[in-house]
Order: structure tokens, then C-alpha cells, then sequence
DNA sequence: TCGCTGCTTTGATCTGGATCAAACGTGCCG
DNA sequence: CGGCACGTTTGATCCAGATCAAAGCAGCGA
């Protein structure tokens, strides 16, 4: 671990008695509607927080499956790496989201999640996960709910890469991020983005060519502001006839 | 309900009680490693199956969600349908496997899940699994577990939409195949594909004719006998290059 | 301040797979 | 048995997006 990142785990460990009763971001990560009582339980699940740099693996492909994450702040991406370098954008990640669910099924992490910007994540032991959501039902039935909704974006994703041409899949990633952006409170309409033209290419199964261009021809045809990756969006319904219109 | 479909149902109905402590799926599509009292109290949670004909659909998106359905016998596909009415088919399931984890998110089926050919499935209530998964441990982790591969299976799909070549994808497809059959002690090296050209090609994001060719094109090179659906594996190596060895 | 280094934009050209088109099974139903 | 409905194969052509190439630009460390 270089300096730095110890200097910052000394804070949090100053912090490490902060709970997720009281965590703003409790709602989104972890299950609604507990009791106070239920609750207090839900505190002594997650007894680690982590703070990861700018281009740190909180977990790599092949590492044991121990816990799961839910992101506190901060942006990532998983991503699959094939045996010849090839890789894939599988996911981008930010606060409130839970990450490591791929882990569960062979207790080995099959893909790699990295920062795209320094974070913190929560940490929660696997184990007690199990054992705290035999005694708390709403704590099952919500985690249940979390993996199967990974299920349907996924099933999402395959759709807008197996069907959708290049301009409809930056549409449904633009709106798509900013809708998130909106759940959690911040503006839908302008956005600072993450991760680079190739990142978002390998997500959408483009190249970072193909991004750049559409990126330029959206705004020419004045349905967005670019510059870098600060993004404005002049016209949502614009972006929402590209995406579902495209019968033309 | 059409009358052959009646009549099918009144052989269910005579089989009703058939459990699935004696069901030769069971390590497949529930918890192995339990006990014989463990496994009993399963046996009530199985309560009902049910019968499809080929081109019937189990459920279809939008449908509330009320249980999972393990696949008795028989094979089925998953498809979402875009609103303009392009479709993507999301997986192929087989025997053993289980279906409608998507629709646990919001509480209504985001696909459809049609059968390719006469099948029969279980009915697993969720309300049930969840009452029943807080007191079996290993039914939870093992449902855990059935979740987090779905997550894992979506995500080779999306490398494979993502980042491979259309003779990749059906490579890596017809290894897919042969596998999953070969866990189910039929042969990996010839087999009946129950689904058409163009399912095929929706799965992969390609096109029926692409898939023709690319069929025809295999058999030519000395990789595969086809006849229709019918395949026959000549040179399973062969398949693994170009699935992994693509670098050429 | 300069000069890397890593990211982005834009242009020119190429190509894998789509699209269009036609013929050929195969199997089911009347 | 004939004919219609599907699915499949194969050929000819096209084009969206990839690839190749070169500049431009922002941030950072010396």
C-alpha cells in the first residue's frame, strides 16, 4: 500500500463505527422498511469501509469470494478480460449500487471491478450476509431483489448489444446514466462522465472511434453539449426518439 | 385452453404428488447436501408442474411474478421484445435449470420464456422458497448461488456481443451446447439443436443467414457434421481454436 | 515554462456481416 | 398425394462501423 492510502485508512478508521443507520445511502444499498431493532443488526453486518484510488481493483478475476460491496461513493467498472487481452465493459457502478455478486457462484470473483474515481465502499462479510437475512426476512427478500435486478439489466444490456445500431446504444447509455444520476439526486441534465470514450465503447460494444463521432453528431444535431466528458443534455427527447423510435 | 391441453393436464394432475426427493433433477435444479428431513419439507414447496406444448410461453414479460420454475424436461428460450417489436432471445435453458429469476426485481416478469419443444417444468412459489430458505441454510446459499450464475452467464454473453467475432460466437455457442448436455449424461459430441437459425442468431447478434454460413462453413473446414439440426462434432479442438485462439 | 503522456477528435479507407433475392428442402394438413 | 408454410441454404451487393492515420488538447511533473 503506498503512503497515501494508509494516511487515508487512518480516517477510516476513525469512521469505522459509522453505521448504515445512519448512512444516506442505506436505502439504495441495503433493504428499506427494517425496524430500528432490525436495523442496529444491520450495523454490525458491515464493519469494514475501504477507500480505493482512482484506477485501484477493489477485486480481480480469480480472487476468493469473501464479501460483497456496496459502493458509499465513488464510480466503477467490472469488467471481463478474455485469454488473449480482449476485454469487455461489463458494468458501470456508482453510489449505492452493490458490487461482487458475481462471486457467489463458484466462490471466486469472475470478473475485475475498478475504480474509475477515488471511492469508498462498505464491505459485507458474505457469511454474515447469510445469516443475518435467515433472522431478518425483509433483508433476504431485498437481496434477492438486488441480484435479480442485476439479472434484468444484464438481459438489458444483451438487447442493446445484440440488436440496437451504434446511435441507439449511446442514446440508452446516456439516458440511462442519467436517470441514475437523477435517483440519487443529482442533475439528469449535466453530468460529469467517468470513464473514457473506450471504456464506454467496450460497454457498448463500439470503438472508441464510433464514440467519439456519435459523441460529435449528437452535437451537431443539437440534442447534447460535449466537452471531454462533461455532458449537457439540450434535448432528452431527442435522445428518447433515437432510442426507441428507430424505425425510420 | 385447447383440448390437448386439457388432457395433458389430467395426467399432471395423477402425478401431482410426485416429490422432488425422488426427482433425478434435484441436485441439478434445487440444493444438494441436504438432509432427508430437509429434503422432505422440500417436497412441499414443489406443489404443482405443469405441461408445455412447443411455442407455449410460461410466462411472458409483464406477467406478475408468484413463482421459479424449474425445467422438468425439455428446452425453452427467454426473449425480450423491444417496442418497435425487434427481439433479443437472452438465454436457452435446459433441463435442470431454472427460470424466472428476472421477475423477483419488481415483482412482474421483464421477458418471456417460451418452450421449444413439449416440456414440463416445476413450480417453485417464491413466497414459499423465501419462508422455506430461512430455515433450510443450504436451499438459501444454494439459491444464492443459482442467481449469482445467471449474473456470471449474462456477463460471457456480453463479452460475447461485445468483443467476438460472428465464427467466435457460434464456436463458443456449440461448445456451450455440447457441455450443458454433456452434464446431463447425454452426448457432447452430437446432439439436436431445438431452436432455429434465427434464434440462434438473435442470441448471438447475428443474422440467420450469417449463422447459415457460418454452419456451412464449419462442416467445409472438417469442424462439424450438420444435417438440418442435427450436429455432430468432428473436431471439438477445432471449435475451442477459434473460440479461444482467435489471435490468428 | 516545457515537454511528456494519455485521451480525444477527425479524416480516409476497408471489410465483416447485413441486406436483398431466389431456390430448395421438409413436414404437415386437407 | 399435392400444395402450402416454414425454415434453410447460397449467391450478389451494400453499408455501418472498424481500422489506419494523424493532429489536437488537457493535465502533470520536472
Amino acid at each position: 500500500m503506498v503512503p497515501l492510502e494508509n494516511a487515508n485508512r487512518k480516517i477510516d478508521i476513525a469512521e469505522l463505527k459509522t453505521a448504515c443507520s445512519n448512512c444516506s445511502l442505506r436505502e439504495l444499498c441495503m433493504p428499506m422498511g427494517l425496524t430500528l431493532e432490525e436495523l442496529e443488526q444491520l450495523d454490525e453486518l458491515v464493519y469494514t469501509r475501504r477507500r480505493l484510488k482512482r484506477g485501484e481493483s477493489l477485486y480481480r478475476a480469480g480472487d476468493p469470494f469473501v464479501a460483497l460491496y456496496p459502493i458509499r461513493s465513488g464510480f466503477f467498472k467490472t469488467r471481463l478480460t478474455f485469454n488473449d487481452g480482449r476485454d469487455q465493459v461489463t458494468g458501470f457502478y456508482m453510489a449505492g449500487e452493490l458490487l461482487g455478486m458475481d462471486g457467489i457462484s463458484v466462490d471466486t470473483h469472475s470478473c475485475d471491478a475498478v475504480a474509475l474515481e477515488d471511492s469508498e465502499i462498505c464491505m459485507i462479510p458474505y457469511a454474515r450476509l447469510e445469516t443475518l437475512s435467515q433472522e431478518i426476512k425483509s433483508l433476504q427478500r431485498h437481496f434477492h431483489k438486488v441480484m435479480s435486478r442485476e439479472i434484468v439489466r444484464e438481459n438489458g444490456v444483451m438487447m442493446l448489444l445484440g440488436t440496437m445500431r451504434a446511435e441507439e446504444r449511446l442514446a440508452a447509455f446516456l439516458l440511462n446514466v442519467s436517470q441514475r444520476l437523477q435517483v440519487r439526486g443529482y442533475s439528469a441534465l449535466e453530468f460529469h462522465l467517468r470513464m473514457t470514450r473506450e471504456e464506454i465503447g467496450s460497454y457498448l460494444g463500439l470503438k472508441l472511434e464510433t464514440v467519439s463521432r456519435l459523441f460529435s453528431r449528437f452535437q451537431a444535431e443539437g440534442l447534447i453539449e460535449v466537452d471531454q466528458r462533461y455532458v449537457r443534455i439540450v434535448s432528452i427527447e431527442g435522445l428518447r426518439a433515437i432510442y426507441a423510435h428507430h424505425t425510420d
